[in-house]
DNA sequence: GTCTATACTCTGATAGAC
DNA sequence: GTCTATCAGAGTATAGAC
C-alpha cells in the first residue's frame, strides 16, 4: 500500500499526528523552551527546513499540539461519562480518564497543562478559551451530580472543580510508572477522598 | 546609618534577599527560561556584569533562590503547626500556610515548585532531597493525626500527602487576587473536603 | 563591587535548489 | 515536500578597567 493511494488529507493528518506526538514527548521530557526545533526535526527524521514547511514557527507547532491534546482529552472525558448510568461511577470514570490521558496516554495533554505559559498574545487567549470549554464539561457533570443528590447543594461547584482537577493534574509531576501505585488506584483514591467530602450523607 | 557600619555578612544577606526576591518575581511572571539575566540585573538596578559577581551562572541564581524559598516555607509550616494544640486545627493552619507562601507571600516558593525542571544534574538531586525534607514534616504531621484518631488508619498517608499537596499547589496556577475567592477560604475548602474523606467517623 | 565592552555559542527562521 | 546553506539576533558568560 503506497501512501499515494491515500487522499492527501489523510496523509497530512497522519503526519501531523506523528510530528505532534514526537514533539510532545520531547517537550514533556525537556520542556518547551529547552527543546530546539532541530531536536524536534531530528526526532521526526527530518531536517529543520522540512519541519518549517509544516509549521512556520516553533509556537505554531506548540499551538497545534495543544489543540490536538485538548480535543483528545475532551473526547475521552465525554466517553468516560457515557460509560455508565450511575452518577458516582460516571465521576470515577471521568477522574480516571483525565488522569490517564494526562499521565500515560498523551504527552500533548501534559504539555497543554504545563507549558501554556509559553504561549503569547492571542494564542494564549485561544487556549484559555478552549480549556474553559473542556472544563465546562466538568461543570455540567457536577451540576448533574447535584441534581441526582450525590453532591450536597451547599458545595461551591467552581471550587470543587478547580481543586479536584488540581489534585489530579499534580499527579503528573510525581507519578512514576515503576512506582508503587497503579494509576487507576490513584484515581480511585482521589475519587474516594472527594466523595467523602462532598456526598450528601453517609 | 552607613552600610559600612554593618558587618559584611549582614549586608550580603540583605542584598541576597533583595536580588532573589526581585528575580523570583520575574521568573514567576515570565518563566525562568524566558527571563534573561539582563532583565534580572536591570530589575535589581545593576548591570549583568555586577549580577555575575554574585552568581556566576543563571542556574546558580535559581538554585540559591530555591534554597531560600524552601527554608521560608519550611519555617512557616512548622510555625503553623505549632500555633494550635488541636490536631484538626493544626492541619487547617498547615494547609493555609503552605498555600499562602506559594500563592501570595513568596514567588520563590512558586519558582521552587514550578521551575525545578530547569535544574540539571546534581542541583536537581539536591533540590529533590530538600523538597523531600520539607514533605517529611507533612509525613510526621499526618502520622500524628492518625495517632490522635483524626485520620482513619486505613488511609495511605503517602497518597494523601501527594494528592493533598497537589490540590493546594495547583491553586497557584489559577488564583487571582481580584477573583471571587479569598485565599483562606480556598484553604479551608480544601481542608473540609479532605477532612470529609479521611476522618474516622462522622 | 560595579562598570564597559565583548567573545562565543546557539537558536529560530529563511532562501532557494532539487 | 525535503534538502543544503546560511543569516540575523539573542543569550550567557567573560575579561579587565575603575
Amino acid at each position: 500500500m503506497k501512501k499515494t493511494k491515500h487522499s492527501s488529507a489523510a496523509v497530512e493528518t497522519a503526519d501531523r499526528e506523528f510530528v505532534l506526538t514526537t514533539a510532545a514527548k520531547l517537550f514533556r521530557d525537556n520542556g518547551y523552551e529547552r527543546t530546539t526545533v532541530k531536536q524536534v526535526a531530528e526526532a521526526c527524521d527530518m531536517l529543520p527546513g522540512s519541519l518549517h514547511y509544516r509549521y512556520n514557527s516553533k509556537e505554531a507547532l506548540l499551538i497545534d499540539m495543544m489543540r490536538l491534546g485538548l480535543s483528545k482529552v475532551t473526547e475521552e472525558l465525554i466517553s468516560a461519562f457515557r460509560s455508565s448510568d450511575r452518577p458516582e461511577e460516571q465521576l470515577r470514570q471521568g477522574i480516571n480518564a483525565h488522569l490517564r490521558m494526562l499521565v500515560l496516554d498523551s504527552d500533548m495533554v501534559y504539555v497543554l497543562l504545563f507549558e501554556w505559559r509559553s504561549l503569547t498574545g492571542e494564542s494564549r487567549k485561544e487556549m484559555i478559551q478552549l480549556r474553559d470549554r473542556y472544563e465546562q464539561i466538568w461543570v455540567e457533570m457536577l451540576e448533574h451530580l447535584v441534581k441526582e443528590n450525590v453532591i450536597r447543594k451547599d458545595i461551591d461547584l467552581d471550587l470543587l472543580r478547580l481543586i479536584g482537577l488540581g489534585a489530579i493534574n499534580w499527579v503528573a509531576t510525581w507519578y512514576n510508572t515503576n512506582g508503587k501505585y497503579r494509576l487507576e488506584d490513584i484515581g480511585d483514591f482521589i475519587w474516594k477522598i472527594f466523595s467523602g467530602g462532598i456526598i450528601r450523607t453517609r
